[in-house]
Order: C-alpha cells, then structure tokens, then sequence
DNA sequence: CGGTATCCACTTAGATACTG
DNA sequence: CAGTATCTAAGTGGATACCG
C-alpha cells in the first residue's frame, strides 16, 4: 500500500489555502480556551446571525424594517431574536427614537465590525467556490 | 462596502478591524451572486459543521470515532450526517478500509482547506474576544 | 413602526436497538 | 468499528393577533 506519511496535501493545495489564510493561526491552544471558543463560535454559527452580520457590514446602518426586507426569507421574530441576541453578545448596537411611528437603528459595534472582517475571507470563499461545491454536489449525487 | 467610506466608526475601531481582514471585500457584488453565497454561507453555518471543520484542520486526519471523541457533545447520528453533508459539498474526503474492524478515515479536501483556511481569522477572533462578549452579556444582562 | 404573546406544525436531535 | 433504522421529546420557527 501507498502510504502517504506526512504530505497530506500537495503544496499547491497549501498554497491556495494560505491565500486565504491573513493571520497566523495559533499552533497550540490551551484546550480550555478551545473549547470555550467552540461554545462561542457555535452561538454564532446559525444561519441567521452570520447573514445579517453580512448585511449590516455591507449597509453600515439599517432600521428594522429595513433589515426584514434585506434579509431575505427571515421572519419578524427571528430577526427580533437573532437582533436581540446580536446586542446581548455586543455585536450589534440597537437606538431607538422616541417618535411616532416608532424609528429603531441597528449598526455594528467595534466587536461586531471586526466579527465581520475576520469573516471577510469566508464570504470571499464562498463566491469563489461556490460552483466547485455546486460540482461536488452533483458529482456525488450521481454515483453510486 | 470598504469601510473606510463610511464614519459611523472611530479611526481605531477600523484599524482594529483591519487586523482581522485579509484580502480585499469586493465593493459590489452580483445580487444574484450575493443570495447564492448567503445560501451556501447558511448551509454551512451551523454548529456541527464548522466545529467538525476546525477539528479536522488542526488533526489533519482522524477515524470516526476519534472525531466522535475530539467534537464534544455530538451525538453519534448527528456526526455522521454531518460528515455526509461536507462530503457531499466536497470539503471532506472519506476513505474507508475493507476490514475487520472496518476503518473510516476523514480528512479535508483541497476545497475544505481552504474554507478551513478562510475561518482562521474568525477562530483569532473567538480566542481574542471571548472576554469582550462574556462582559457584553453581562452587562446587558445587569441593566434594566 | 417595531415590536410582544400565543398557538401550533414541523423539524431536529438524542436515545436505543440492531447490522455488516 | 462505523454505521443505519426507528421512535420520541424537545426545540424551532411561522402565522396570527394585538400593543405602545
């Protein structure tokens, strides 16, 4: 048999996947930390939150009907639990005016602008990946 | 959007979020490009996923049951399906060997490296911030 | 306009049992 | 070991109605 013992991947591979990499990715982490950063990256990782954290980093600022029509296929109350959930976690400051009808702003924090940038290269994957992964589907369905 | 254009941030607020940002976010995209990629972003933003993903970046390549024990808290059910879809996408390679007791490896495609490369900035991000977001709950959670 | 509250259909995911 | 199949409890999210 043909083991590969070390180079997994070949260095193109690597190559590609550096262009995607900006910052240096820590060797060893202490496995408490890790584990901490994986409660919260799965808090984020949920549909919603990622979307309209590219939303208001596309806008800058939006209200929140505004919001429910950019976010497309969202209901009324996720958007208002995604939103609340967004500002509890200081990625999201909320202002409201006190005017009728009733005018509520939504915009990203310091902490939030900089979740949207490190999130920059994966949006940058996904438009330039995303009919290799279009191909793989199908190329999968239709085997067996 | 370049965030330079808009001053709903301090000088510093932008600096700092240019730590996290690598390659250049396109100014204008395709709407029809954008919904595609908020798609795809969707599918893979959710927690299993992107756990299984940074699990098997850092490990390179594990068996079913040493993934089984690395992602905490997945059910076994939950684990093979989400293997299946990332294999499906293209971003997994399974090998499996005919023998007794059969054996299943995972590793990351090319695709599934780079995407993997993509995330880096956002797990910097989790490690740096977590203390940030923990003192925004709080503090969200204390007033009113 | 920007929510909240309630109800309910549907999905999801864990536990369990079984298989090649 | 690495799954599949089935059942069920819990959670999710949409629709609707109403409120400040």
């Amino acid at each position: 048999m043909s083991i590969q013992q070390k180079p997994v991947f070949t260095a193109d591979d690597v190559a590609r996947a550096e262009s995607y990499k900006a910052r240096d990715y820590p060797d060893n982490v202490d496995p408490k930390v890790e584990d901490l950063v994986r409660q919260m990256i799965s808090g984020f990782a949920d549909k919603w939150t990622v979307v309209i954290l590219d939303t208001l980093w596309d806008e800058g600022v939006l209200r929140f009907s505004d919001l429910a029509r950019r976010v497309t296929g969202i209901s009324q109350k996720m958007l208002t639990q995604t939103l609340r959930r967004m500002e509890r976690d200081g990625l999201v400051i909320r202002k409201t005016y006190a005017c009728v009808p009733p005018k509520v702003e939504y915009r990203l924090s310091p902490l939030g602008l900089t979740l949207g940038a490190a999130f920059c290269n994966v949006w940058i994957w996904a438009v330039e990946n995303h009919d290799a992964v279009a191909k793989a589907r199908t190329a999968f369905d239709d085997e067996d």
